[in-house]
DNA sequence: ATGTCGGTGTCGCACCGA
């Protein structure tokens, strides 16, 4: 990162890049992040709208899946270096849950953790098993020589806080001892969860289900976070989710979470 | 259990995953 500047820096489930464009566009005019990570792009890999995105100012590099997953990083701020696209220690994983770059001096890690219901099952433990690759791999790029933000929807509600009605989550695979032990574990690696340091004690949800009205009533969860390493938790000057947008047509199910980076 | 989306397949309504 060069000295005197900041970065706006954000992370976003879509739920369906190609039905939620015009979602997507409002709110990237509205935000003006300077670097983006989507998930859930629900598109093939030749279905991504590379052009309407340039046409808004932003490059991209996406990793995208027919039906479910896909991943993706945006940027206005300059050249998008590929480092990584999905998550070693699994040859068998074609599932598109994590792209890699390094943007304008900081690495930019995008991330789509499975959601792993039901539980008990496959799908849980393929969702552990994800887990335990991510954390080998984020203990990799920790203590980079550069700031390293690590994003996206990682399906795990940290503490009981992050619950609108933790007693109904007990058993649910977001909220399992295991799923939210494997997310302390990131954090005692030493990253920082960005919301979670700017705003302590208060309730901070990043989705909603669409199901009875729970966005008017608030019935949501934080499950989008940023983790950052200690040299980009320096820089940290904010962290929020874009609200709003949740209440906007046609929205994504998920809230834009957003931080500011600076080195002045 | 509830009930709401996008994407996909087979065709105008079913299913799946979330």
């Amino acid at each position: 990162m060069h000295m005197g500047l900041t970065l706006k820096i954000a992370t976003y489930n879509v739920n369906g890049v190609n039905g939620r464009l015009p979602v997507l566009l409002r709110w990237l005019e509205y935000a003006e992040p300077d670097i983006v990570c989507l998930q859930e792009l629900k598109a093939p890999q030749d279905k991504f709208p590379e052009a309407a995105l340039l046409d808004a100012g932003y490059r991209s590099i996406w990793h995208g899946q027919k039906s479910w997953n896909g991943v993706a990083i945006l940027s206005r701020v300059g050249e998008i270096h590929e480092t990584r696209r999905g998550l070693p220690g699994d040859p068998d994983d074609t599932q598109s849950r994590y792209i890699e770059a390094a943007v304008n001096g900081v690495l930019i890690a995008g991330l789509y953790l499975p959601n792993g219901n039901p539980r008990p099952g496959p799908k849980f433990d393929f969702k552990l098993a994800w887990f335990a690759r991510l954390e080998q791999h984020l203990a990799t790029l920790i203590s980079l020589d550069a700031p390293v933000i690590c994003m996206g929807d990682f399906n795990v509600m940290p503490t009981e806080l992050d619950v609108y009605a933790p007693e109904r989550w007990r058993d649910d695979a977001l909220f399992s001892p295991e799923v939210r032990q494997a997310y302390a574990r990131l954090l005692d690696q030493g990253w920082c969860d960005a919301l979670r340091e700017r705003h302590p004690d208060e309730v901070v949800y990043t989705f909603w289900k669409y199901l009875r009205h729970a966005f008017e009533r608030n019935a949501g969860l934080r499950i989008d976070h940023v983790l950052l390493n200690p040299l980009a938790t320096a820089m940290l000057r904010d962290a929020q989710v874009d609200t709003g947008v949740r209440g906007w047509e046609k929205t994504s199910d998920h809230a834009p979470v957003w931080i500011e980076l600076s080195d002045a």
